[in-house]
DNA sequence: GAATTATTCGAACAAATGTGCTAATATTAG
DNA sequence: CTAATATTAGCACATTTGTTCGAATAATTC
């Protein structure tokens, strides 16, 4: 429904909007993505309001709204964790949650628990943890680790005699060895329970 | 430092954004508080600008923005638990949190657990619980109560026979039979941890 | 290849908008 | 009361900004 020249137009807004507060002049459009002429952008603007992305009002200036999926205060909500990098590509996220210190970086996500490893610290399957891509994962700290570039996990990190493990909080799954094959991939910083 | 004035003009851009999207124009915070001149409220967007209430960028158009203290999606965390009704009396706020549906109702609060007689349902101490005051605890739900008008408590509602307990997620602790000294609170909508 | 549709450009226009200046009025301080 | 300060008003100006129209170019369809 939308080209990417209209994806790219909806993302440039977001990020002004989330770098700067309020949204960009169509002519800032216009320089940010590339285009020469005012009106091309209208044009795009155009399609991405009737394709519901946007709201606009008018005459105006910078009442650029975004019908955000995901925008300010939301972070993704990623599904599988894709293979070799946590990229965000679209067809990872499955959702988005509110999260308020969004806005202080962009390196945070959120993921799905599943299983029951770390149910003695009470994380539960089907709670949110955010985890910050940015912080890096200390000892005895719980981070989000990524095994075989397929599989995501929740365990503590802790180093025992010299090696590293990844410990779970659970009596019935055992330690793991931090090998090549397990990858840091940020601490979780926080956890969201909804009842 | 800033005078009522301002404090008006600030409360009116404030609404405005998050009723539109986007920050209003200086002509229209003239008509919003009541001013016939735009350079009066230039005059007063500088003095909130010097206060650091305000941000603005040279002569971009609606693009101010609040260097937001206590704004949007933002309740209060309760200490102790007032005697008699909960009421969100200023000296039983110790402090506030952001959540992202605060939005839609103000029957909103936030407790932080103390003690451990809900650790097997994974609800920690020094957790921070979200309670509605507007909706009612049904058997099987986890409530908050308030004990002997005095000592507040987060436990599992539970109908045993004919009779309600609390009934605490803990083998350690024993349910305790509901009477006329418990009083519901509200539901325990969600929790936040934060590591 | 012709026709249709999507995208881009350029230029001009009108309105919205922030800004600057001066003066009047109200409020406060001494 | 007088002086100083804070607040308000009015107007004019320069830009920013959204909008419109027509045409050119690119991509797609038939």
């Amino acid at each position: 429904m939308v080209s990417d020249k209209q994806k790219n137009i909806l993302n440039f807004i977001n990020i002004f909007i989330e770098k700067n507060g309020y949204a960009p002049s169509v002519r800032e459009i216009c320089t940010g993505v590339g285009l020469k002429s005012t009106s091309t952008v209208q044009y795009h603007i155009e399609k991405l309001i009737n394709s519901g992305y946007l709201q606009k009002n008018y005459k105006k200036s910078r009442a650029l709204t975004v019908n955000s999926q995901i925008s300010k205060n939301k972070i993704p909500i990623l599904g599988e964790i894709a293979a070799g990098s946590l990229l965000l590509a679209e067809e990872n996220v499955i959702g988005s949650v509110n999260y308020p210190h969004a806005e202080e970086t962009n390196e945070l996500f959120a993921l799905s628990v599943s299983g029951d490893s770390m149910t003695d610290e009470g994380i539960h399957e089907k709670d949110l943890v955010i985890i910050d891509k940015s912080v890096q994962i200390k000892n005895g700290d719980i981070g989000a680790f990524l095994i075989n570039n397929t599989e995501g996990t929740i365990k503590f990190l802790r180093n025992i005699e010299g090696k590293s493990y990844l410990v779970p909080a659970n009596k019935n799954y055992k330690k793991i060895e931090v090998n090549e094959n397990i990858q840091p991939i940020g601490k979780v910083v926080s956890l969201i329970r909804d009842m």
